[in-house]
Order: structure tokens, then sequence, then C-alpha cells
DNA sequence: GAAACGCTTCGGCCGCGACCGAAACGACAC
DNA sequence: GTGTCGTTTCGGTCGCGGCCGAAGCGTTTC
């Protein structure tokens, strides 16, 4: 919101081909070096630098450094909300009618929202916890009760004490657009996200972002939260 | 969502300062001639007309035909959305930690989103209407039972059977992002709007988009729908 | 019919920015 | 120290696109 007419300059980093990839590349939350990134954009290391000097000055990315490597991290959710805006602009037909994709199917299905867990089963696992009392949801946030930690070491080896101590708002109540619901985000859904990998429950697709649930995913979530997978909510 | 890599070309629409200028023009949805639109966008009609027939193209922009002029109007609530999307990433500092500017709190509000009443004063307007029983939520819409069209006739001046032969949409349940909460767009939301505004109980604030309740818009809202608008919501 | 008006199309000017290769700048390894 | 590697900075080329004025097209008015 708020926006004079100051968008444009903004707009403009994501006017060209190879700054959205590079974009792209980082919406999983992971840092890249600028190495990597240039490689996944196909240009020069030369030209990734200008657009990632641009992409930083922009607040887009941002950088930490590790030796002589620097990490480019993407510059928060807002990037990603407008990517995501960007694309609902770009994907329909200008034909009013606007009926989902494929693709889109695909990545709603299970999807890694900057780095938590999103989408249809980001929702579903966040009630499964509240339900479980695992998680309450208080001020924009949520909250965890010490039996409620004790249940996700447990049961699904969570470390929360490292996510509290993370510098990340801890556990914040993130609204899904297209689910109208709550998810939990912040370094809890990071470090959520990280143990259903770490289980082997999800992992990556051929298609970038999209996250696949693995047959052993499916008897987990349907064990440990009750969550059945094969339900319409997914199709 | 989707965005296979596409998002680049429309992302250069909203790059132009011009491009935006004539957009924010038309968020608040009434159809604008060329003329207008480049005269408040500071070009030459020529310009203009360049400008308008790269948005139609990309389905930012519609156009509506009347004698020797051309309506534009905007292309949906996406481009809105979109607009805003950017505004977020534009307008906060470049820092992690965000907070409302004053400008961003003037028009929270009370706002036209597209043509609809959003922000906190739509959502109580909305909720007031469903205490009284003028509105039903139902699935993604509300319904409006022949006594809530009585009552909103009488009290309101509303033309409920107008707004339902209209072709767009009768009565959206929209939901607003910073509200947290249902407001009703669509052709009854764009009627009520209406309705306020030629009641005096809104007018339009210097900066484009806001809009202001009046006095007597104060003693209307509280008087016919309980709502007081001197709460702290609105701080 | 002619004239006025709204808008679009066309030609030309100018500047921004995307790209690359070469060179400079660190950080690490030896 | 020297060499290597990841990254940034610099110079130069090239094309895209925003801007205007003039001309063209369609509509309304007299």
């Amino acid at each position: 919101m708020i926006t004079d007419g100051s968008i444009a300059p903004v707009a403009a980093l994501l006017a060209d081909p190879t700054r959205v990839g590079i974009l792209w590349a980082l919406v999983d939350g992971r840092p890249k070096p600028a190495g990597e990134l240039a490689r996944q954009a196909g240009v020069r290391a030369s030209t990734a630098s200008e657009h990632l000097a641009r992409l930083l000055a922009g607040g887009l990315v941002v950088v930490e450094r590790h030796g002589r490597h620097r990490y480019y991290r993407i510059g928060g959710e807002r990037v990603v909300a407008a990517l995501e805006a960007m694309g609902a602009l770009a994907g329909p037909a200008p034909s009013s009618g606007y009926r989902q994709s494929s693709a889109a199917r695909a990545v709603r299905h299970a999807r890694a929202c900057y780095d938590h867990l999103a989408g249809a089963l980001g929702v579903d696992v966040t009630r499964a916890l509240v339900e479980r009392g695992a998680l309450v949801l208080g001020n924009e946030q949520y909250e965890v009760p010490p039996e409620g930690a004790a249940l996700l070491a447990d049961r699904l080896g969570v470390d929360v004490g490292r996510a509290r101590a993370s510098r990340r708002q801890f556990a914040k109540a993130c609204l899904d657009w297209t689910e109208r619901s709550y998810h939990v985000a912040g370094a809890l859904g990071a470090e959520l996200l990280e143990r259903f990998r770490a289980l082997g429950w999800l992992e990556p697709a051929e298609g970038s972002r999209a996250l696949r649930v693995t047959p052993s995913g499916r008897r987990g979530f349907r064990d440990v939260l009750g969550i059945d997978v094969l339900s319409s909510r997914y199709g």
C-alpha cells in the first residue's frame, strides 16, 4: 500500500528476466552464492553481480559474507508476495474468467513459501498441531506451551529451543491467500519444513518450488498428525 | 502464482512512472477517457495513447468505446493487488522492521479498494449489515434476503435490484489483507460506496485514494449502522 | 458538405540499461 | 611471498523504449 507514485523503480527491478530468474532461484529461502546465481540465470558473473547490486539496493535481497563467498538471500516475504502478485497478473489469460492451471494446482498442493510450509498442507499441519496442543494461537503469532515442545520433539524431532533462540520472529501466524487460513511461519515454520525434509516426508519436485509428499510422508502425516494427504483437498 | 518466468514483461508495464500514474488514476474503478488520463499523467495525448495500448495488451486495463471517446477501466482487482504488493515492496525502508507510515494509516482508515469499500470501515459496514440481517454470508459471496433488501432500501437508499441486474458478480465476499476479515464487494459493494458518497457520508480526501468520513457521515454510520467512527480502530 | 474534436499511428531524437571481457580487489592455500 | 578462486568494478557496444510533433482516422456538430 501507501505508494505515492514510487513503485516504478522497484517494479523496474522485476522487469528484467535475468533478475526475476535470480529471485526465483532464491524464493526457497536458502542463501546462495553469487556465482551459482549467475549460472542459474545464464549470465556471466559480472552481469549477475550488477543485477545483485541493484536488487540489494532495492532491498529485494540481502547479503551475508562468508569467507570469499557472498551469500544472497531473498529480502523477505514481501518480495515473494510481490512475485506472486505479478505472477497472478501474468498468468491467467487476459480474459476475465480465471481458472487454475495445472501448474498452479501442483504448486498449491504443497509448496515452500519463502522457507516455511504454506499451501493446503501447511494449513493442515498447523491445524493439526493446534488440535494436539502443540501450538496455541496468540496475537499474530503462535506460542508453544511446554508440553507442546515435548510433543514436537518426540514425534517430529523439532528443536523448539533452537527456533526460539533464532533472531527471526519465532512462530508468526501467516495468512495464506488461497487457503484463507493461518499457517505457522517464522523460525519454527522453517524448522518444521526442515524436519519434514530430513524425515523424508517431503522432497523437491522437478519444477522449482513445488514439494512432493513421499510415500513415507503419507504414512507419517497420517499417523503422527492425522492428515490424509489423499483427501480431495489436495487433488 | 504459477509464473514460469514470464512475469518480467508484465512487471515492465509497472516500471514506468507514467503508466503507474495512469493506473493509479484508475484504481477507483471509474472509467476515464484517454485524454483525461493523459492530463493526469502529465504527458501528451499521443504518449498516453501508446502507454494505454501497452497496458491494454497486457490486460491491465480494458476499453469501452462511447462515441468518439474511449473509456479505460482498470483490468480487475488483480491489478490493484499487484499495485499494492509493489507498494509494500517500495514503501517500507529496506531495513527489516516495518512500521506503518502515516500515509498508510490514513489510507487504512477508509479507502476505495477497486470500487468497493474496503479497509476497516468496509469490514465494519459489512459486519453491521450482517448483524442486522441485511446480508448473509454464503459460499464466497453474500446474499440479501428479501427483508434485507427492504432494510437497505429504507435506511440507505440502496437499489439492490439494480446491483443484482448488473453483469458483475453480485456481492462477492472479499478478504481484506490488513483487516483479515471479509467485506462486501462486487456490484453491491460498488452500489454501497456510491450511496455513501451520495449521502455525503464519505468524501474524497486530497490524496488520491483515501476517503474521509464527514461529520454527517459520523452521525449516519452511528445511527443507522451502529458504527462508532471515532473508536480506536480508526486511529 | 466542412470544421472541430478525441484518439491513434508514425518518424525521429535521446537516454537508460543489459550484456560482455578485462582488470582490480579481496580471501584462502601453499 | 605467489597462485588461485570468487566476486566486483570499469569501459564500451548495442538495442529497447519514452517522449514529442505531425499526420491520419473516425465521430460528432453545424
